[in-house]
DNA sequence: ATGTCACATCTAATGTGA
C-alpha cells in the first residue's frame, strides 16, 4: 500500500499539476489539504478518471480536505469536534481503507505566537489529542497532512532564524509531541533519521531555488503501521516549475 | 527585500490568509 499526502493549495488551481502527478505517481491513497472548494464544486471526475473514489470536506475559500483511494472508503467522519471544541473549519476527514483508519488533516497555520490564530492552533492540537484518544487501538491508524509544525531543528533550513517563530515555537512542537505520545511516530524521521529535507517552501523570496524550506507535512503512524513501513520520501520534483503548490507531496510505502 | 500565490468581492484593484 502506498499513501501520499499533499497540500495542493487549491485543487482547482492545481488541476493540471495534480492530474499529471496522479498519472505518474499512482498512489493507492492520496490525502489532500487546502482544497479550497465547497463540496458541490469538488472535482470528483478528475479522480474517477484515474480510478479513485474520493471523499471530501470543504468550505468556501479556505481549508478543505479530501481522501482519494483506489480501494473502497468506509466509515467516513468529518472534523474533530467535541464538547470543548466547535470545529467549524473544514480541516479533518477520516475513513477506513483496507482495514486501516486513514485521516487527512490540515492543522491551522497560527500566524504568529501571541495572536488569536496561534491560540486557536494550540486549542486545535488539544482537540486533536482528545479525538485521537477516542480511536479504537484495534484498528491500525495513519494520520497524514499539513501539520504546520517543524518537529525539530533538522526540519528547518535556518533553525536560529526560526527559533520561537511560527511552526517552530515550543508550544506548537509540544502540541505535536503530545499527539504522538498516544503512540504515533513521524514516519519520515523514523526511516530517515539524518535527512535534512523539507516539504514546504514559501512562494515569496525564491525559497525553493535556495532550498530554504521547512518539513511540516507528516505521516504519523501507529506501531502496527510502523512495522509495515518500507519507505517514506518527499517528492520534491512536484514543487518544481510553473503553477506548483508551495508544498511537495510526501509518500509512505507499506508492505 | 512584507519578494508570491489563491481566493473573494459592488469585475477591478484591494483585502485576507498563507
Amino acid at each position: 500500500m502506498r499513501l501520499a499526502t499533499w497540500n495542493v493549495n487549491s485543487i482547482r488551481a492545481r488541476t493540471p499539476r495534480l492530474t499529471a502527478w496522479l498519472a505518474v505517481a499512482q498512489p493507492d491513497v492520496l490525502l489532500l489539504q487546502e482544497t479550497k472548494v465547497e463540496d458541490h464544486g469538488f472535482p470528483v471526475a478528475l479522480f474517477a478518471e484515474h480510478g479513485y473514489q474520493v471523499v471530501f470536506h470543504g468550505q468556501k475559500s479556505y481549508n478543505g480536505v479530501a481522501i482519494a483511494s483506489k480501494s473502497p472508503i468506509t466509515d467516513v467522519t468529518l472534523g474533530i469536534a467535541d464538547g470543548e471544541f466547535s470545529d467549524d473549519q473544514a480541516r479533518v476527514i477520516a475513513g477506513t481503507i483496507d482495514g486501516v483508519r486513514v485521516a487527512s488533516l490540515y492543522c491551522p497555520n497560527g500566524q504568529a505566537p501571541g495572536t488569536d490564530k496561534y491560540a486557536y492552533k494550540l486549542a486545535w492540537f488539544a482537540a486533536a489529542q482528545r479525538w485521537l484518544a477516542r480511536h479504537d487501538r484495534a484498528l491500525p491508524i495513519v494520520l497524514g497532512g499539513d501539520w504546520n509544525v517543524a518537529p525539530g531543528d533538522l526540519d528547518v533550513y535556518d533553525p536560529n532564524k526560526w527559533a520561537g517563530k511560527i511552526m517552530c515555537s515550543q508550544p506548537e512542537r509540544d502540541g505535536l509531541a503530545a499527539l504522538c505520545a498516544w503512540g504515533l511516530d513521524d514516519a519520515f524521521r523514523r526511516l530517515n533519521p539524518e535527512a535534512r529535507e523539507y516539504s514546504w517552501w514559501d512562494y515569496r523570496g525564491a525559497w525553493f531555488w535556495k532550498n530554504e524550506g521547512l518539513r511540516i507535512d507528516h505521516f504519523l503512524v501507529d506501531p502496527t503501521i510502523a512495522a509495515r513501513m518500507t519507505g517514506c520520501m518527499i517528492d520534491r520534483d512536484a514543487r518544481k516549475g510553473q503553477d506548483a503548490s508551495d508544498h511537495a507531496p510526501v509518500i509512505l510505502t507499506l508492505s
